[in-house]
DNA sequence: CCTACCGATCGGTAGG
DNA sequence: CCTACCGATCGGTAGG
């Protein structure tokens, strides 16, 4: 009987599935304080009370979320999958691959301003947790295949995963830039309000 | 008769600049949504409606806020101060008295944040435009002292504060880290973690 | 999972 | 600049 309705996931997990997915989406066009629970019911066509037969309150929706689609959460993958013949090669290929996962959902990087903002980090520490030692599972596997590599590798190997992380938060359009549908980047925008005001210089100078 | 109340700023506007400086330093706390208007006027021991002799929304205050606060704004100050021979030795110094300025008060750094996060850069452009003015105006009179800068320089010039301002951004402990109380930052954080479980395994292995 | 409902708090106004 | 007040909305609960 049991497994029949276990063959799928059952209602109950479907549901919570899609309160996370909405909310998260939600968070991230808006924050967190500025996305009030019945935005999140009503996108889901759901009485506002549906949410407490899953949540407990509207802070753990969003620590679902963020423990779910955090970008922090892709590095164990992109070290199972990573080779190479040295350290730095290992890196490099390493570095490919999360950037490119990263690339697939840039509005991600997203929840990490949230987070900071408006939560203090004060989830960071438990998601680190759990993805560091999937990492070192991870890293365990290829060290194991590649004698070269020894902790010294991992330990370079870990800084490099963090350094890249902030390095495209900080470069990332989405979350360091303006709007999401205003192309121009704020670096173009300064170039490009820059070069006006020179231009508009140069011909009142030249008068 | 005028004179006399105008000798120091008339006390409306020092409500007013009260408001805007208590507003800051919340809104830097805990967000722009995460603050309530209530918060400003019982911080100040004023009516929950004194706000509205000054600025006619919520919103109007923050903008207030940013448009004063932002780091942005010291960036003129930082050009006309700046010295060099090159253009290379100019930026070098520039940059140098800029960090020291931002360094003074870093917080500053989680307005632009705030700004991104729950106002989608929809500030910057004003802000931009008028400090990019000032900004050259400044630029112009080193540029007449130094006959060795160009307008090539100029470009140069605004593309180093601009760099420096992300990196600046990103690499500062306020607003890219999790707890203002919490020293290590996540990067020493995700370094300890790691070296906890390195010694861990390491150990574990020699057994 | 819904109906019905709640107290608290929100941003903001009227009128002085 | 304050007193008094407002409708709207907030997150959340009771009970089925």
């Amino acid at each position: 009987m049991k497994e029949i309705t276990d063959r799928k996931k059952n209602k109950g997990q479907k549901t919570r599935d899609k309160i996370i997915q909405t909310a998260c989406e939600l968070f991230i066009e808006n924050g967190y304080h500025a996305t009030s629970t019945r935005q999140i019911t009503d996108q889901l066509e759901l009485a506002p009370s549906a949410l407490y037969n899953h949540f407990s309150n509207k802070e753990e929706i969003f620590t679902a979320v963020i423990e779910k689609y955090h970008p922090w959460n892709r590095i164990p993958e992109a070290v199972v999958d990573a080779d190479g013949d040295d350290v730095e090669e290992l890196i490099r290929n390493a570095s490919k691959k999360l950037l490119k996962l990263w690339g697939e959902k840039p509005e991600m990087s997203r929840l990490h301003l949230i987070e900071m903002l408006e939560f203090k980090g004060g989830h960071l520490p438990g998601i680190f947790e759990r993805v560091f030692s999937k990492s070192a599972e991870s890293f365990q596997v290829i060290q194991n295949r590649n004698p070269k590599l020894n902790n010294i590798s991992q330990r370079l190997f870990v800084r490099a995963m963090i350094g890249l992380f902030f390095s495209y938060i900080m470069t990332d359009k989405v979350s360091m830039n303006s709007t999401e549908d205003d192309i121009t980047s704020d670096l173009d925008y300064f170039a490009d309000a820059y070069l006006q005001g020179v231009f508009a210089k140069e011909s009142s100078d030249r008068k």
